[in-house]
DNA sequence: TACTTACTCTACAGAGCCAATATAGTTTAG
DNA sequence: CTAAACTATATTGGCTCTGTAGAGTAAGTA
């Protein structure tokens, strides 16, 4: 299960990709729009703005808006800033690789193999698909096919 | 990451899968060779026997076994007894469906949309793989192809 | 029968995480 | 100068995870 906070996350990255790029979005609308608790938003693209994925205005007329574009930004660069490692045992993350305590040899260690499949996998789906591939998925195939 | 205690439960199964069947193994004897607190692991087991998946016998001569062949147990079995839905998202669970409270329409969801691309990925993996199958893997291909 | 060993079950406790809220700033446009 | 909006940190309540404790039950053995 991934975390509410990745999933809004997410949320909040595709509603910012929809908006025509160079307006500010301000959180309060992100928020309504997508029914996320605002201050818990807050906490979140500021997050997201660390890494250097969005980028804000202050002020009256400021707000967020993505700072790459969204066909660069993939679910699983997100879910690793939000959540941390995707992989199914700390033995198999690649960012936080840590070994398992409890096992005795990594290479005869059954149970690691069968995730190691499940981690390729996963990774499979989430470091190809971006933002701008799930809201593409969106339009009528015609569209699509218009669009690229 | 799946929890401790599903690795413990796919370690123990493991173990037991490895004895020859009809010896009762002592949840004592899997602890220690297995590195795990021994009262943690008599919880684990107890709940894989109401599942159906071990039996004990009690007394001086007990301990545990397999109550089903150990190709017929699937990752994803245990998985789902020990830490439940493996679905990333409570809407793309089989066993435990909950609309998500704060989105407005499944089908239009993004998130959702990529999501059920890396449930179908995790699931092929884990309702493929038995305890068998990752015990198979241990023996060298030469010994693999005698036994198959 | 008594005894020992081992499984059964319930309760609980400490730690840490998750989701959300609170509060007190700081910045900028107009 | 002031309202709107972002920045930052602290805190809270609830929950889960991991593991421990202890009393009870069953079965083999002498």
């Amino acid at each position: 299960m991934i975390s509410q906070k990745a999933k809004y996350a997410l949320r909040a990255l595709v509603a910012l990709a929809k908006k025509p790029s160079g307006h500010p979005v301000f959180i309060g609308d992100i928020a309504e729009s997508e029914n996320i608790p605002k201050k818990f938003l807050e906490q979140i693209l500021l997050d997201l703005k660390h890494h250097g994925l969005v980028a804000s205005r202050r002020g009256k007329a400021g707000g967020y808006g993505l700072l790459r574009p969204a066909d660069t930004i993939s679910f699983g660069e997100v879910l690793r800033i939000v959540d941390g490692p995707i992989a199914p045992l700390p033995c198999l993350s690649k960012i936080a690789y840590r070994r398992c305590d409890d096992c005795a040899e990594e290479a005869s260690c059954e149970v690691r193999r069968v995730f190691a499949q499940v981690a390729d996998a996963t990774r499979a789906v989430l470091d190809r698909t971006t933002i701008a591939d799930a809201i593409a998925a969106d339009l009528p195939i015609r569209l699509r096919e218009l669009v690229a």
